[in-house]
DNA sequence: CTAGCATTCAAACAAACGTTTAACTGAATC
DNA sequence: GATTCAGTTAAACGTTTGTTTGAATGCTAG
């Protein structure tokens, strides 16, 4: 039926004839416009519009709205975590048999965003304020598909950040990395919000790289912070104990 | 023509024969749907089934979906940011003529959105969490509704945390208040994003009491970090240095 | 009683939605 | 040259959307 898969002849026989391939016009369309409404305020007619595609080729090549949007996500999330988790086995094999430092486990986080965010041939810029807006919309289809995609690296920077926090209780440190992923998120998310607090100069809104160099002091910083006293929850009833591991 | 408030006649004169006033009804609805679905995907229609009152009261008692949204915000947001600011103005009292503790200031941040979040009554839980959506929301209307209700109280604090912390610049200061903020909002925003990272026991879950007190220690040491190495974006060249770390 | 007024209601509005259909294209395969 | 099949197309599908209308309702005041 369908799934095709475009063939792209990179040799030289087919001299690439067709205009674009429609399947990559409508990632791009849609990855735009969903990042500037969101999934639901964002029709698929807007998409073939800007695309310059005809309406039923979405239903053609991805199926449904709900999987285009998933095919817009991973075409950027799947190499981008498949990098970090690249980036931080070598840091972690450079520096052996040292363990690696809590701000350099932060690094391999971010280095891979940092360089989506600089790709600006292939939506980079905007693609990370879609993604921070995915995490925070309630979707069920949206978070099962956010928390595949993202179980498998999660799992390893948790290890790693053990390590590198090994004074940390194993459930503080989860809070903590999702403080971290928190902050990050929105921070990528809003460039608009920003005007929200700072009087900032126009050349730094919108750089990400400054930004992400702000922001990596922030959270290391956090993840340091000594243990918050809990006492009060553990008087109470059924005992929040705070996770004796360490 | 609209716009009539209704009387809640608190004395003895008319027993309250009406069942509920509609207006709170609509707003109540409202609230749970949009915290549930986000804005664009919840229908007028939803909210008046779940209210059970007329489609068109909304039309009505509110003019249009946009101005029911911001009336939901609103409801709850104006109390909580004025508190904020009299908390804090109070705490600065106590302390006077000592400058207030950092965590003094934040706590003057928290325990207002605390009460709100214990006020189960009256929303709490889930407002904080359709307030988190909407920081992530680019809708223009949103983002401008946010910016005014904001405005004020985002002022005051940050001078007060502009005070508790003198070494740091003022541009700094608004960066780190936007990453506090973006913690914030997401942390409330994303019970369900929380299964993401952690293996929570179910109780932690939803506790946003505890939750706050988690996040307190980790923003105050975000905020007291040493300043970041920016020395690459005064040279002026893109220069993809790797953050040198550990 | 009557007039005024705020509120509710069922019904309808045009517009836009995601998805499906069936006809059609054009190049590759036999 | 007929067949096959991925791809494209215009048109229509049945819903659902936010908003508007005009008549009904019930209370208050003159």
């Amino acid at each position: 039926m369908k799934q095709t898969q475009i063939v792209t002849p990179s040799n030289g026989m087919t001299p690439s004839r067709g205009p674009t391939p429609t399947k990559n016009r409508i990632l791009d369309a849609a990855e735009a416009l969903f990042m500037e409404h969101g999934f639901e305020a964002t029709s698929l007619r807007q998409i073939t519009a800007l695309a310059e595609v005809n309406l039923a080729a979405v239903s053609y090549h991805f199926g449904s709205k709900e999987e285009l949007f998933e095919a817009v996500l991973t075409r950027r999330l799947d190499p981008m975590n498949r990098e970090r988790i690249a980036l931080l086995t070598r840091f972690e094999r450079e520096a052996a048999p040292e363990v690696l430092s809590c701000e350099r486990v932060l690094t391999a986080m971010f280095i891979p965003a940092l360089a989506l965010a600089r790709d600006r041939e292939r939506g980079g810029q905007n693609f990370l304020r879609l993604l921070g807006r995915a995490y925070a919309d309630p979707a069920p289809f949206i978070r099962r598909f956010l928390s595949e995609q993202y179980a498998v690296m999660i799992l390893r920077f948790k290890a790693a950040f053990a390590r590198s926090l090994p004074q940390l209780p194993k459930k503080e440190l989860s809070w903590r990395l999702h403080f971290v992923m928190g902050a990050l998120s929105y921070t990528l998310a809003g460039t608009d919000a920003l005007k929200l607090i700072a009087a900032l100069s126009p050349r730094d809104a919108g750089n990400d790289e400054m930004l992400l160099h702000r922001l990596a002091p922030f959270l290391v910083a956090g993840l340091k912070a000594p243990l918050p006293d809990l006492s009060e929850f553990d008087g109470g009833g059924v005992s929040a104990r705070q996770a004796g591991g360490s």
